[in-house]
DNA sequence: GTTCTTCAATACTGGACAGTATGGAACATC
DNA sequence: GATGTTCCATACTGTCCAGTATTGAAGAAC
């Protein structure tokens, strides 16, 4: 028997990263509309008279959400592949790396869909060009002169930003295998083996 | 002097096609949350009065609008293009139209960002569909064997929704003789000249 | 010029949520 | 075991919007 559908977390009590991390996760499953303060209450099992204890206004647990996914994904993405020496394994196992889905990665999709919010922009404007910049580089050091790096890494980059969207309605519905085979041609245009 | 910052439109009477047309004006600059009753109303210059007497709810005017938006993109953007014979140059011209900002491309954009919604959804993947569809289509005509052709179809279009998205906060911030490049640069990774 | 149809204004109800104010319960500390 | 701190509940207010009900006004039809 399942213990409710909302799971009201009978929690003893609860600190401003419990807030945090709800809202990370409402945001992944319905987009930042979701992040309200009184669904999140009441799937966290308490009022919202909790929340105003940890935060001042919606606007700061959203910054403090987003501030910690940030620097966990910065943490989990990029560093990891800043030790891959060789730039072509680099930029393929980036490829690799964000092309299964995983939490942030569903985050990042509902970041765009809220791409008009004051916070958000800024936000994936600096994730963007962050990750532009690595591809460039990698390109870069690759052999490509400094346009064409530029160019390709903006093509990836929009691509994967694409990918995410329409991952989202599982339009690309594909196997598993189609969708090895479609991540390898990926790689193949965009890195031709020479 | 500016008539008035929201325009409130001294229209003499409204029919449900003005509706129509003030909602995807709406969807265009601020998304469909903003395509609600009574800021429509404001903006047209009348009450909700008037709306309720066009349409039984809300739903029904975005189900109109998009149909609408749908209807002009099929006849303004894939109709013309089905006219050029060869298949290399028809995706060139596509890329090539779709590349330059259009009002239709930013309400694309918008709808993107309420995938989530209801009505939005499928018609975003009736859409994408029938666009990947378009592509994959003209690389076989081009040569290419039907995986690639699917596959590269698919990274064309997640590289399009990708730069749309991305355009909205003017992120690739480029010079228009940088984008010309870029597009060349894209068309010419997608399709190499043998 | 009266009647009917079309469009719009006014004045509601109701729901969802942000934010405030205040009181109460549990816990630690001394 | 009284006191202070921490966390939460309750009960508000205010805002925005969807939707309904009713009335009113302008033009068309007769």
């Amino acid at each position: 028997m399942p213990r409710k559908v909302t799971k009201p977390e009978p929690k003893v009590r609860l600190s401003a990263v419990d807030w945090e991390l709800a809202a990370l996760e409402a945001l992944a499953e319905s987009g930042l509309g979701a992040v309200a303060i009184e669904p999140l209450a009441r799937r966290l099992g308490v009022t919202k008279g909790s929340f105003y204890w940890h935060f001042p206004t919606r606007e700061a647990l959203i910054q403090a959400a987003i501030e910690r996914w940030e620097h966990n994904d910065e943490e989990q993405v990029v560093a990891p592949l800043a030790k891959v020496a060789d730039p072509r394994e680099r930029v393929r196992e980036l490829i690799r790396l964000t092309s299964h889905r995983r939490p942030t990665h569903t985050i990042f999709a509902a970041l765009f869909r809220a791409i008009d919010q004051p916070l958000i922009g800024p936000l994936l404007e600096r994730a963007s060009q962050r990750r532009i910049d690595f591809v460039t580089h990698a390109f870069r050091e690759a052999g490509f002169d400094a346009k064409t790096a530029a160019n390709r890494a903006r093509l990836a980059y929009s691509a994967y930003v694409g990918f995410v969207q329409l991952a989202h309605i599982g339009q690309p519905r594909m196997t598993h295998d189609e969708f090895e085979r479609y991540i390898d041609d990926f790689i193949d245009t965009l890195i031709p083996s020479r």
